[in-house]
DNA sequence: TTGTTTGTGGATATAATTTATCTATAATGG
DNA sequence: CCATTATAGATAAATTATATCCACAAACAA
């Protein structure tokens, strides 16, 4: 019942896109370097999020991803779908059928079985639904409007602290 | 985002538990036949229904396994925690503090996504806990009162088309 | 046009987890 | 004491998740 690690990957990447200067995608090695993983792996993994609809990609000199939809669109069900697929607990093997080969009743369990994970999918899909990334950025930095930078020069902390030092 | 295989071998063996003659106990060899496993491995996942508190052995000639209460306080809830622990989806492996190394905002952004999945773990325990084995057998069966036989000699077929042979 | 940068897709390796088995031992009852 | 059954530790097999490499395609710049 544990997530995959690409969800939490994919989280990482939706929060460097997000702070990423809007003009300029961003390469997918210079994400890989960050999240400490090869640059082909992470190759693997932006694709999932461009082929879900998060994201988008460029090739070419200066290309890389970029988000595809503003982050009030992009929820918690999509990055999870994105990594591993609709969200379907029951683990249906077939099991009960072979246990209990009295086709008539084992048929029967199985469907009630199917409709009660059902539903258990539908409460995490209703609830993931409606968690934006934007209520984790703005949670998470505390403002409104969110910070951006060029990843490839920058960290998060340079932008942040200058942000303070110019109120003072 | 599925369970475990184990989360249906141990829905099966509540099948067979609850509607066993409650007199005698069935022994686990009896069950792996059913299920088409190993005895040795069948001890094992019985006795983690044990552990949890869902069933109890009893060693020796006529022992085996038997329900430890009655299918109304068996929940899907404890079936799932006896095979694979507390839910928990949150694959929190620490990418996030070693890819945001600034230790604030990092800190900061673990502790939402904890939140985040916490309380997505609790919908699914809030659930679960409700659907009780009986509401499962009930309406499997169609009854209010299970059927009971000793699967060590009929099988369930045999008993309900009895029952139907009786009403005429 | 040619070369550089970047994404795409297929094959494959590595690691982790789940599923499963075997063997030795302990508990119970006949 | 013997047969039956559960318990527990070691280990094997299968599956899935994680990760890498390589050949190639698309964009762009010189």
């Amino acid at each position: 019942m544990k997530l995959t690690k690409g969800v939490e990957q994919a989280i990482c990447i939706i929060v460097l896109l997000a702070t990423q200067e809007s003009s300029a995608p961003l390469a997918s090695d210079e994400i890989s370097r960050r999240l400490d993983v090869s640059p082909s792996y992470m190759k693997k993994i932006t694709r999932k999020l461009v082929v879900q609809g998060i994201a988008m990609s460029v090739p070419g000199t200066n290309g890389g991803v970029s988000l595809a939809k503003p982050v009030e669109k992009i929820t918690m069900l999509d990055l999870i779908e994105a990594m591993e697929g609709p969200i379907e607990m029951y683990p249906d093997s077939g099991l009960i059928n072979r246990a209990f080969q009295d086709g008539q009743y084992a048929e029967r369990g199985q469907n009630i079985l199917r409709k009660v994970f059902a539903q258990g999918d539908n409460l995490l899909v209703e609830y993931f639904s409606k968690v934006t990334a934007a209520d984790l950025l703005k949670e998470g930095f505390g403002v409104e409007n969110l910070p951006t930078l060029n990843w490839n020069r920058e960290t998060l902390s340079d932008v942040l602290n200058k942000e303070q030092d110019d109120k003072k």
